[in-house]
DNA sequence: CCCACTGCCTAG
DNA sequence: TAAGCTAGGCAGTGGG
């Protein structure tokens, strides 16, 4: 293995596997808010805080010890270590908030953690205790950083600086480091939500209750039900250091510092401008370089970019026949290497060089004046590299530029890598890890190269000559590549989609097998026509799919002959999307699965149309129902924007203004029923507010109309079929639109009890049969006849199972006996007496099934 | 009804 | 202060 690399001198070194060992110390407060509100740091006094304090071990290590602890105001009172059973809990008492907040800068002295963790910092961790030491005019900030009073550069940044909020932690402490987890897990997995609870479920499939301030107050005040806050906390610790530790976050971003030469904090604050830069600039000062830094007007006065990529208008349609696809590996930073595209080698505009006084002509954000020596130049005029712009390059045999030897290192290190991986074996989890993200890091950065030459408003040297003659090149080859495969004599082939690098072949005729024959043979001579490192890849085989529109389309795939079983993939479409509602991407992905498996429209007519049904009969989840958009914050608006999450947050504004929703935040919301005529942005609602009102209802037509058929028509109308007329034959029950306004043809078709079949009753689980327009029937639950005459009788919603009070005590006690921290007293906290009938109700907290349980309690 | 525009998210 | 790039589809709103 070599061990020597100019760029990276110590990228494939062994010594430098090793764990950091750093201290991280995880904290929550707990506030004690005022009713309906949410803390806020002017007003609420800190009543205790929860810490959790661990090292940054490697993820197969058997889990971290987690030392845990808690400071809580108290006036005497209760020992919460014997109430909470939780022994291993260090619990210390002060006197006071100011006490606590002394006890908080004592424990980060003493401990002396490198990074201070929090879920959501600002609001309920190192970010409030901040704050709050500022109302209280206790110095905390200084005190909390590493370096003594005065002299550091710690500062908590305030409102002013929005790009702080926006961004990073919004707090700096000299030389600790503050994760704000939730934003890190955005960068991390792309989820409909980025609560703690939401988050935990998707990344370490636990779920969790949430509890309202409101709640957590309550139990707060009440000694029997102090530890159940606590215990809240400590959960929120345990999951943030579990996320933090599966997702191997830390040591992932130490190695992209290394990697980059940057710091551990800048990896997640600074932008991929400054990755590039800081290997750029260390290797063109070795050849004695300098970058230029263009003022903000001569950025403003370069000349605008003038080429395009090259993306096809895809023939649309549905193809039986095999799709071959295929695309250039790395295409921008492998022209660059191949043409010796660079600042270094630019000799700017062709029709510029015929200067004989030498005089300074345009080039990029600034001037290029060449060595008065035009016979030099003249001479290697047939050696240049012209691009399909106009542009001149040198040739490498006269000077290799700066970023094609930047972004060879670049490949050929991450080939290096690869090969590493593969021979180091299954058993080195932590090495394969480590060579796995600096692969990635190292692919990263190659493909930003390009953009960063390209930068506009942002870029620090921003070059229109090269960034142009990147995209015309890009483009010329691949418009070269189209021409050669439909022009081939045997391939018969066609092609009939391609973005920038990515050729899609229709080979009609053909099995897949041919097709991938033919696809290694197009690859191949593809390849053949361009220098190197240029390289067309073979990348899969769709057969079926369906190319909906550019950017779009969705297919079986085949990566390789021996493949039995194709795998669903989509590109663009809803499926993909988080932009819609669940519902949507499940109703389409599985109308595509059957299709595709079954190739029988008329079976995807009979699932789709049972869908719909649920919809309008009110059987589906509200979380399916739930759309969730990002919130730009309420500068990150146009003044007349109208869209649903700014609307939101406005609303909730008005109400409590540390209700505000974080930038970034994924705002959910849901569409309701309501005059006819009204704009949409009117029955756009939370969906807490859904579940707490009674009187509204989830606007089937719209969902129906608006949000799952178009994009199932997108698809299924290339293959000849209307989908909305699927929608119209439906019969629908007169019953369902009581309390919703006026639909046209909501009044005919068959009563409900035509779609029904006896169910489990819903108190105790025994068939009935429901009458057709008895109010138990809604949403496909009710009553037998016993139950319902026994209204005494608990009924009681758990998860997806409905049972008596009893059996749910039972099965909650099974449930929790495999649960650290839950007590069977659990069965009370999610408990409610239903307002309508007074039985009391034991239902989990999560929004499906409370919205289940409001929908049966309302038709009791 | 078309069209311009904003907003959001994705492909590459 | 810091901020890679562009193309593109589609929902919703409001003006002509």
């Amino acid at each position: 293995m070599p061990n020597s690399h100019p760029v990276f001198p110590d990228v494939l070194s062994d010594s430098l596997i090793e764990h950091e060992f750093l201290t991280l110390m995880c904290l929550e407060c707990h506030v004690a808010t005022r009713p309906q509100l949410l803390p806020d740091p002017q007003f609420d006094p800190i009543s205790a805080l929860v810490f959790s304090i661990t090292q940054d071990l490697p993820p197969e290590h058997p889990s971290p010890q987690h030392l845990k602890g808690a400071v809580v105001v108290s006036s005497g009172g209760c020992d919460l270590v014997t109430c909470t059973g939780l022994t291993d809990l260090a619990v210390l008492h002060v006197d006071s908030e100011s006490d606590l907040l002394e006890e908080a800068v004592r424990l980060v002295t003493t401990w002396d953690p490198d990074m201070l963790v929090g879920y959501e910092v600002q609001q309920g961790s190192w970010g409030y205790l901040l704050e709050r030491g500022l109302a209280l005019g206790a110095e905390v900030v200084t005190r909390l950083s590493r370096v003594p009073e005065g002299t550091g550069a710690s500062h908590h940044l305030e409102e002013e600086d929005e790009y702080g909020a926006d961004h990073t932690s919004q707090i700096h402490l000299a030389g600790r480091v503050v994760l704000n987890v939730w934003r890190l897990m955005r960068a991390e997995v792309a989820l409909q939500s980025y609560t703690l609870e939401s988050v935990a479920f998707h990344v370490l499939h636990t779920r969790i209750p949430t509890f309202s301030h409101d709640q957590l107050r309550a139990w707060w005040l009440a000694d029997t039900t102090r530890w159940r806050a606590l215990g809240h906390y400590l959960t929120r610790c345990r999951l943030t250091f579990d996320l933090l530790h599966n997702l191997d976050l830390v040591s992932r971003t130490a190695e992209l510092a290394r990697l980059f030469g940057i710091r551990f904090y800048d990896v997640l604050s600074r932008g991929s401008q400054f990755r590039v830069e800081s290997m750029m600039l260390r290797l063109s000062r070795g050849r004695n370089m300098v970058a230029i830094s263009p003022s903000i007007q001569q950025r403003a006065a370069m000349k605008a970019p003038e080429w395009i990529a090259l993306t096809m208008e895809p023939q649309s349609r549905f193809y039986t026949e095999p799709v071959v696809v295929l695309d250039f590996q790395s295409l921008y930073p492998s022209v660059m290497i191949a043409y010796n595209y660079c600042y270094s080698t630019c000799l700017g505009r062709i029709h510029l060089l015929h200067n004989p006084e030498g005089l300074p002509y345009t080039f990029g954000a600034s001037h290029l004046r060449l060595p008065p020596d035009p016979q030099s130049l003249l001479e290697l005029v047939d050696e240049m590299n012209v691009s399909p712009c106009g542009v001149a390059f040198l040739p490498s045999r006269v000077k290799r530029g700066v970023l094609p030897v930047m972004l060879e290192e670049i490949l050929n290190t991450r080939l290096m890598v690869k090969a590493s991986l593969k021979k180091c074996g299954e058993n080195n989890a932590s090495l394969r890890r480590v060579l796995h993200s600096r692969q990635l890091g190292l692919k990263l950065i190659a493909n930003v190269t390009y953009g960063y030459t390209s930068a506009n408003f942002s870029g620090r040297m921003p070059c229109t000559e090269v960034g142009d003659s990147v995209v015309s090149k890009g483009r010329e080859i691949l418009e070269r590549s189209i021409q050669l495969v439909n022009s081939h004599p045997t391939w018969a082939a066609q092609v009939v989609y391609g973005d920038t690098d990515s050729l899609f072949v229709h080979l009609p005729g053909r099995s897949r097998s041919q097709a991938f024959t033919i696809g290694q043979e197009i690859a191949a001579t593809v390849t053949k026509m361009y220098p190197k490192p240029v390289k067309l890849k073979f990348e899969k085989v769709y057969l079926p799919c369906i190319l909906q529109t550019k950017k779009r389309y969705v297919g079986y795939m085949y990566e390789s002959p021996a493949q039995d079983e194709p795998v669903f993939d989509a590109k663009g479409i809803e499926t993909v999307r988080r932009d819609g509602c669940p519902a949507v991407a499940k109703v389409l992905e599985k109308s595509l699965l059957l299709l595709f498996e079954r190739k029988d429209v008329s079976l995807v007519k009979q699932y789709v149309q049972r869908q719909l049904l649920k919809v309008l009969q009110g059987r589906v989840s509200l979380q399916d129902l739930t759309f969730a958009k990002e919130y730009r914050g309420a500068r990150g608006y146009k003044p007349g924007a109208c869209v649903p999450a700014l609307h939101l947050a406005r609303q909730w504004m008005r109400h409590d203004p540390r209700k505000e929703p974080r930038t970034g935040e994924r705002v959910p919301y849901v569409i309701i029923y309501g005059a006819p005529g009204l704009p949409l942005i009117q029955l756009v609602r939370c969906p807490s507010t859904v579940l707490a009102d009674a009187s509204l209802r989830l606007n089937a037509t719209y969902y129906i109309t608006q949000a799952i058929l178009p994009p199932l028509h997108r698809c299924l109308a290339l293959l000849g079929v209307d989908v909305n007329t699927w929608y119209t034959e439906l019969p629908r029950p007169s019953t369902l639109t009581s309390s919703s306004t006026a639909l046209p043809g909501f009044s005919s078709g068959p009563s409900i009890a035509h779609y029904f079949t006896p169910v489990a009753c819903v108190g105790c689980g025994a068939a009935t049969t429901l009458a057709p327009t008895g109010k138990g029937a809604v949403g496909g639950q009710g009553l037998c006849g016993g139950c319902k005459a026994n209204p005494q009788e608990t009924v009681v919603l758990l998860g997806e199972r409905i049972r008596t009070y009893e059996r749910a005590v039972d099965h909650i006690q099974q449930v929790c006996e495999a649960c650290v921290g839950c007590r069977l007293q659990e069965v009370e906290c999610i408990s409610l007496d239903c307002p309508l009938t007074h039985r009391r109700v034991v239902a989990t907290r999560d929004l499906h099934t409370a919205h289940q349980l409001r929908m049966l309690l309302d038709d009791f």
